[in-house]
Order: structure tokens, then C-alpha cells, then sequence
DNA sequence: ATTATCTATAGATCTATAGATAATGC
DNA sequence: ATTATCTATAGATCTATAGATAATGC
């Protein structure tokens, strides 16, 4: 007899390591949904379907949480991809958000929704945007091609921030490859044109 | 006799519409570095030196606050500009913040650091972005003009981002020359290219 | 017996209001 | 007398903790 291999919806068996990643996935949607700040550790606790006490003693505080959260989700993505190819798979990925429920990578959504006090999440989107910065900074044969990494990386950040957060039209709901199609083509002008 | 022309610092001439207009200001400079709900009643009557419950009383509640901030700045600047040097304006406004005590627009900033949290500030804050987009979506003479406003606001709010709260060099501290120089340069072909 | 989970609550916020006080103008 | 300003506090949050309860494994 396999001892309770699937626990019937409504009764859960007690597990520790279940429960903690619960909370720690309630955690990831909810602080991408309204930003960390937003978010209370009763309403984590609660889309966990876990008492409230549970989320301090498995994470210490509310940001220890954050913190978990943010290391979750990585550079994996960055490491695997050459440098030309990386602005166009970062805006695609942006653009098409993968509907799957499982270890998804949210910590930009995070991020961007909680920008109002910089300390909290700041200092570690720094990390990932040195790597970004780092290997688009080659792109440009010119001298400032540091800064023009970085004013690419600005408009990625833009896009993202309008439409996941403002979600305004006719950007939300535009067609990932027309979208793709302006800001790429645009951007060639970008890495090309010189200082002049 | 002039009855008290200026009034000795440490004291100060009851006036109520001279409060009134240091609560704005306060509150002004307070959503742009803290975001709408990082910023507490109290410390905005703190840095205008008035009591906190003035606060209420002229403007009935901090939301109301928050509207008349974005009135007085956004909204007024955006209807005085033309469309053709709107883009610029607000660019130069984000990188130059003119430390000017007076009655500078911040609401781009304002915007920034509050619309991550989908609440309250959401609806306000949403309304100063249809202005922006109906303002530029005349610029492109295609079809899409509406799409490509929208884009050309993702990288102003992304640029404003990147600077102001990730504070990332070279971006953080290049010169606005070189900056407006660049993304004009390059947002010019936004505007002109085709669907292609 | 161990420990995952829950109850109850402390303590620190924050917005907003009611009513008192005191500086102004007539 | 009018009204700008201040005091005091209600009422509603929120994070975090101490200690009780109860489901598990030996």
C-alpha cells in the first residue's frame, strides 16, 4: 500500500517542506501581483492555505521571504544565451508570459511592482542587470557601448513595466511579434548609430 | 509700514493658503522619492511644517492630495507643449531635476514610484498616461500610432526607472546631452519606420 | 516524543476626525 | 467673531512572537 500518495482536496497531511514551498510559491505570485509592499503575510498565508505563524517560523520575516523568493528565480536564463541573441529572448519572454503554475521565474514582475522603496529588492535586480548590462555592453562597437547597453536594458524594463503593471492599450494586448518587430528594429539604430 | 513682508524663519505669518501650497509641495516632492504609499500623512506635514491634520483639512483626505499633485504638474505641462516636443520635454525633465524649489513637475517620478502598487494611486496615475499617449500617438503618421506612444513611454519610464531607482552607471550619471542625443537619435526611427 | 500547526495578542504603525486653542481682522 | 492651527484619540491595519494543541513516527 502506498501510504497516501495523492492527499484529498480539502485534507492535507502534515508536511513541512510542502507547506514551506506553498508558501514560498503564494509568496512569488502575490508579490508579483501587487509588489511587496502590498502584499500581506495573512493573505500569503492564506492563498497557501497555511496559518499565518508558519510563514516566520519557516522564513524568519516577510523579507527573509522576499529574499528566498528573488534567489528562486535566477540567471539561468542569461547564462545560456549568446549576447545577440539575449535582448531578443528577454523581450520575448517578457512579452509572452508562460501561464504555468510550477517554478516559474516572476522576480522581474516582482520587482517592478515594487520599486517605491528602492533598499528592498533593489540591490539585488543590480545583480541581474550588471550580468545584462555586461554582456550587451559588447554589442556596440563604440566607445559608450556600456551606456547603450544600458539604454537598452531602460526600454526593456519600460515594456515590461507597461505592460504587466500598467497594462494600458494598446500595449498589453499587442501581438508579442509586432511588438518585437518595432522595438528590434528600432534598437538596430541603437547599436549602430554613431555618437554623432 | 509694509505689514510683514517676509516672515522671520522660526516663525511664522498665519496664512492658510501659503500652508496649503507647502503641503502640495511637500507631498510633491515626497511621492517622487518615497512612491504614494511609502510616503505617511505625517511626514509630509512634517517637511511642510504645518499639522498633520491640516492636511485633511484642505484637502480632505490623502488621496485628494495626491490628485491635485498630479493636476497641478503633469496635467499643465503636458497641455502647454506640443506634441512634437513633448517626448523631449519630459525626457530633459527626468534626466535635469532642476532643484528648484518651485512649482517643478515631478509627476512622471510620482508616477514611477507608485504604480506598482495596483491600488488606490492606480486610477489617478492611469489617467496622466492616456494624456501622454493620446499626446504622442499623432507623432507617427502609421497606424499603430497609439502602439508605438506607448512604447516611446515604456522607455521614458524605463530611462526614468534606470535612473532614479536602479541608480546604475553610466546611465545614473551620464550627461543628458548624450542621453537625449542617443534615444532621440534612435526614436526617431520609431516613429518613421514602417511595419515592415 | 517530536514537531507541524494553530490561537491569541503585543506593539507599532497609519489615516482620519472631533473638539479645543489661539492668532487674526473687523 | 472668524478661522487657522493644534491636541488627543478612534479605529483599522500590519508584522511578529509566545505558548497551546494535535498529528505524526518511534
Amino acid at each position: 500500500m502506498e501510504p497516501a500518495p495523492a492527499p484529498p482536496s480539502g485534507e492535507r497531511r502534515r508536511d513541512a517542506a510542502a507547506t514551506r514551498r506553498r508558501l514560498l510559491e503564494a509568496a512569488r505570485d502575490l508579490f508579483a501581483e501587487r509588489g511587496y509592499e502590498g502584499t500581506t503575510v495573512r493573505s500569503i498565508a492564506e492563498r497557501a492555505g497555511a496559518n499565518q505563524a508558519l510563514l516566520f517560523r519557516y522564513f524568519g520575516s516577510k523579507q527573509g521571504l522576499l529574499t528566498e523568493v528573488l534567489a528562486q528565480g535566477g540567471l539561468e536564463q542569461l547564462r545560456t544565451t549568446p549576447p545577440e541573441e539575449l535582448f531578443e529572448t528577454a523581450l520575448r519572454s517578457m512579452l509572452t508570459r508562460s501561464a504555468v503554475g510550477g517554478t516559474e521565474d516572476r522576480s522581474l514582475e516582482v520587482y517592478l511592482r515594487s520599486i517605491g522603496r528602492g533598499d528592498e529588492a533593489a540591490g539585488t535586480l543590480r545583480k541581474l542587470g550588471e550580468e545584462y548590462q555586461g554582456a550587451l555592453a559588447g554589442l556596440s562597437g563604440t566607445e559608450d557601448g556600456a551606456l547603450r547597453a544600458d539604454l537598452a536594458m531602460a526600454w526593456l524594463l519600460g515594456i515590461g513595466l507597461m505592460r504587466t503593471v500598467v497594462a494600458r492599450e494598446p500595449l498589453a494586448g499587442a501581438d508579442p511579434d509586432d511588438v518585437c518587430r518595432l522595438v528590434l528594429g528600432t534598437l538596430s539604430h541603437l547599436w549602430s548609430a554613431s555618437a554623432e
